[in-house]
Formats: C-alpha cells, structure tokens, sequence
DNA sequence: TTATCTGCAAACGCTTTGCATCGGA
DNA sequence: TCCGATGCAAAGCGTTTGCAGATAA
C-alpha cells in the first residue's frame, strides 16, 4: 500500500479508539506516501507544511498514540533518533556500511530459523542486514553518504 | 568467555591503539564480568565504585573509543538508551514481551537466509526475536517486570 | 616529552510533560 | 457537553564537547 486516502486513516483512527484529528491524519498520511523511514523531526516538517499551527509536541504525542494504536512502527537502527513507518506487510532491514542508507527488505526474501530454549515462545522477529548496496558496490566509494531515509 | 584479567584487558587496548587507562580497563573488565546489557549509567556506576574519581564523561567516551576500536558493541533494541556488550562470538538478541527482559541467543540457534537484490552485498546480520520466555510463559503474567538487562 | 586521556561543567539534541485552550464525537 | 487532543513553553534525559590539568607510553 502506498496510497493511504483520508477516509482510510479516519477509519484505522476510529478503528484504534482514537480521535481523527487533521493533525493524526497528517501525521499517517504522510508516512504512508513516505516510502521511507521519516524521523520524527521530518514528519512534524510535513505536516507543518500543512498545517502550520502543528507543533512538534503534537506529532509527537501522535506518532506516540499512533505507535500505541499499533498502526505505525518504530525503528531506530543504530542510532538515538527514533524513525518510524507505517505497519505494512510484515518486513526487515538493510543497512549499507558505506551510504548509510536504510531499506525495507522483503519478509519473504528471509527465512530466519530460530531455535530457543525449551519453554521460549517466538512471536516474531527482526532482521538488520548490513552489507553495501549495489550503488556503492559499484563505485567502490559513494561520493557522499546517501540520505539516511 | 566470561573473565577478563586486567593483563588481557591491556593487551585488547594496546592491539587497538588505545593508551591502557584505569578507567578503560575498568569499563572493559565490568563488561566482560557482566554477561548483561548494562547501560552507560550502569558502567559508570560500576567503574565509579572502583575509581570513585572517574567521570560520566570519561566512562561515554571509554564506551565511545571501545565501541570504535571493535572491541565492544552497541545495541539499542527499542530503546533510546544504548547498552554494551563486549563483542564475543556472534549472537543474536531475544527480547521478552512481557517482561522486558533481553538475552543472547547463539548464532548458531539462528539460521538466517537472506535474498537481496542483485548487487546488494551481505556482510552481516542481526536478528532481534521477540516473544515470551520460558518463566512468564509459565505464570502467565509476570509479578513485576524484569530488569531489562 | 608529548600526544592522549581525564574530570568537570556546560551545552546539545531528541523527546516528554504541565497546563490552558480547543475541538471532535 | 465533555473527554481527549492541541499548542506553547519549559523541563527531562542521555550523550557530547570544550578546556585545563593529569598521565601513559
């Protein structure tokens, strides 16, 4: 999915008991369109952008609820900053040692065996690929570090 | 392994181009004693028991230059606090949902296949399995949440 | 001897919170 | 109407940094 209409994000609000505020709204609509895997700070510049009276402690408290809610998820990588995406298909993560750049990978295209002690119960999990993309693959060394998306 | 003298603490800072400090030493040496995730706060408080001198600056930038030189590892599961760990054998992470709690998981128990796209390079991998472990799974529901070690 | 590290304090960036007002249901 | 959300500002927390003095090599 990569279209997520207004209707829609009223309804997973509603759905999830919570208000369907312009600025909930804003905040999942742009996720969904995002493709990437915004910061807090460049959602609350979007939505900004849209509704200019939105302040950063509303997107937060939003990304907030709406991580609660289920609807979106949290992802921090390495570092301290806190990016989030929208809960799509179940799916994991490629991060490139030389760009930086992070990517969705696919669930399907892993199939991690675990095997716990007796008693553990296994609900799911989460793989971090590390490795160099094909880009910087190709050229040895990036001109620059990708954008980290 | 699980002790690490003082000589083998020098010798791993030497090998990695670092001066061979008391406070360092003393970083390295809780670390590897741990068998845990402990905290910045908590290596401090450690290393502070033991050299009642040292600083919150000096432990972060200790973690920094270890962390650097290859000789610890930073994770940071959900967290915006980041925890070490001294890099022994690969390993995996597993995290209970109910309560909290964080353990290993030997790579060899995990069996990851990953297909990327043509080009992409596969250095590494981390896997992050959630579930229930096997003592809330027992009672249900646990008395009081784990620490989170 | 000298580059490096320590310790202190202050700054920094991201995130949360208190509170009065506003607004969706 | 009324509970919950917003917006502002200020605080909180984990971490980093600047700098003078100390120390390992």
């Amino acid at each position: 999915m990569n279209i997520m209409t207004v209707i829609q994000a009223g309804e997973l609000l509603r759905d999830a008991g919570l208000k369907r505020t312009p600025q909930r709204a804003a905040v999942l609509d742009y996720l969904a369109r995002a493709g990437t895997h915004p910061t807090a700070d460049e959602v609350f510049a979007a939505v900004n952008r849209r509704l200019p009276r939105a302040s950063r402690a509303t997107v937060y408290n939003a990304l907030r609820a709406l991580r609660e809610a289920g609807l979106i998820q949290e992802v921090r990588f390495d570092a301290a900053v806190a990016r989030y995406e929208v809960n799509l298909m179940p799916h994991h993560h490629f991060i490139c040692r030389v760009c930086g750049g992070f990517e969705d990978v696919a669930a399907a295209d892993v199939q991690p065996r675990v095997r716990l002690k007796d008693g553990y119960q296994v609900e799911g999990c989460e793989l971090t690929v590390r490795g160099v993309c094909a880009t910087c693959g190709e050229r040895g060394q990036p001109r620059r570090a990708r954008q980290r998306v």
